[in-house]
RNA sequence: GCUCGUGUGGUGUAGUUCGGUCCAUCAUGUCGCCCUCUCGAGGCGACGACCCGGGUUCAAAUCCCGGCACGAGCACCA
């Protein structure tokens, strides 16, 4: 069976980037019926919270993303210890005693003499009585996993053959001085005991993988699936991971995105499948194909969510927005024509309040100083309310013979004074839903 | 600096393995027309690309060499 999971550190909302992994894997789980697990990448005690846990749970709740199970690594510690001792017998992990800055230092000679700034292995050289000395001098080490230095090589399900040579890649820190394991370390131990048999997650994590590779086969594990997705880049091509505060999942809703937009998109966003609004997860399950995906960095631009979303709100019914409406004042009883009105003049559900003040309270009229006679005349042959759907072309067609006017310059300066905008619902249908006309007065 | 990956219309891409069938695919976008009071929707049509420079060849998006550009990694973060 395929096992999957999402993996996030509740360090932070959910971004957009986040989606693509989040979403990736649960079609994935979902295509053969699988498993979806969600993941807590909790091992930071210092930066994990409790609200951001529940604000990425929410987040995937809204996408629909529902999972088979949950877990957090804080509450699996246990696991951590043993396979750690497993590491230590087999001499794999080893103590190391440089403190932060003393490794940025070397980090920084080695740059500067042009070299890859790869842990060079001191602690290795050290007799038991060096250890000892510096454990006294300066408490607990941390704990490196010893890499072999060989070519590391799989198959990727999206960038195909890789191979990485270990020897240029710093022997990974899997437990901290302080004793707090890393990601690099529960990631692995919770893939083998949860029986993961795909891993899709960003291309920052190709180098992880190489190293992780090293340690599930020193566990006993069995090698997932790895499959590395091109990360999302600005429309420019600009690194995204910058403008990621705007572009949080949260944002995105009040923004007035629609899930199925934000899911249409994200599936296939970098593939070779064309971009197209589908209506549920299921339809997006089964055209959902991981090796259509190309390697190349990929763009993202928000504004395409848009057209998207439009396309999504055509498709709903009064009884999908019954609660917006009634949220925004519109009542029961013009409900209904007022949705069908407006629905095809909006790109998220936030324009219909837009829509609703121009009924209940009246537009600020536009009226340009050629029009302001024409206005005039024109409000003050506009029958009495009520408006029924022949008041416009009665009254259009009496404006006309006045005026002399015909086509757009007859009309458009009647749709501005009366709704303020360019563009809009059908005319003949807006007038029976207005309640108040400022340019009247 | 080193390592991994990537460069095809505005955007996402197909084609690159085994050079010709590619005056380059599909989708989206933009523009125009039809419809309409406007926009949208719908219908019809058009526009628009092989990163650059060499080389091999009868023939290069595809092979070779050299540039350039972009993304990522090189944490006691995940």
């Amino acid at each position: 069976m395929v096992i999957t999971r999402f993996a996030p550190s509740p360090t932070g909302f959910l971004h957009i980037g986040n989606v693509r992994a989040a979403l990736m894997n649960f079609l994935l789980a979902k295509k053969s019926k699988g498993q979806f697990i969600l993941r807590i990448d909790d091992t930071d005690p210092e930066r994990s919270k409790r609200e951001y846990v529940d604000a990425i749970k929410k987040d995937l709740e809204w996408l629909g993303l529902e999972w088979d199970r949950v877990e957090h690594q804080s509450a699996r510690l246990d696991l951590y210890d043993s396979a750690s001792d497993k590491l230590r017998s087999k001499g794999v992990l080893y103590e190391c005693f440089e403190t932060p800055s003393e490794l940025d230092l070397k980090r920084k000679k080695q740059l500067n003499m042009g070299k890859p700034p790869v842990y060079d292995r001191a602690a290795l050289l050290l007799s038991n009585e060096e250890k000892l000395n510096l454990k006294n001098e300066r408490g607990n080490g941390h704990w490196r996993f010893k890499l072999e230095q060989n070519r590391i090589e799989w198959t990727d399900g999206i960038l195909k053959d890789l191979s990485i040579d270990a020897a240029s890649v710093s022997d990974p820190v899997l437990i901290r001085a302080d004793g707090q394991y890393l990601y690099t370390l529960a990631s692995v131990v919770d893939d083998i005991d949860m029986g993961i048999t795909h891993v899709v997650r960003g291309s920052d994590h190709v180098t992880n993988t190489a190293t992780q590779i090293q340690m599930i086969i020193g566990l006993g594990g069995e090698v997932p699936n790895f499959a590395h997705h091109s990360l999302l880049t600005g429309p420019g091509g600009e690194a995204l991971s910058k403008r990621l505060g705007t572009l949080a999942l949260k944002d995105l809703r009040d923004a007035g995105i629609e899930p199925p937009a934000l899911c249409s998109l994200m599936a296939r966003l970098g593939s070779s499948q064309p971009i197209e609004l589908r209506l549920s997860l299921d339809e997006i399950t089964e055209e959902f194909d991981l090796s259509t995906f190309g390697s190349a960095p990929t763009k993202f631009d928000e504004k395409d969510l848009y057209p998207l979303t439009h396309r999504y709100l055509q498709t709903l019914q009064l009884k999908d927005v019954q609660s917006k409406l009634e949220s925004i004042g519109v009542p029961k009883t013009l409900a209904q024509s007022f949705w069908d009105l407006t629905k095809e003049n909006i790109d998220t559900l936030n324009d219909l309040s837009d829509w609703w003040e121009v009924f209940s309270i009246g537009a600020e009229p536009v009226i340009k100083e050629e029009d302001r006679e024409f206005i005039e005349r024109a409000m003050s042959i506009l029958p009495a309310m009520p408006f029924d759907e022949h008041t416009w072309s009665n009254w259009t067609e009496e404006v006309k013979q006045h005026s002399g006017r015909k086509g757009k310059s007859l009309f458009m300066p009647l749709r501005l004074a009366l709704t303020g905008k360019e563009r809009g619902p059908d005319m003949a249908r807006v007038l029976p839903l207005l309640q108040n006309i400022k340019a009247k007065q």
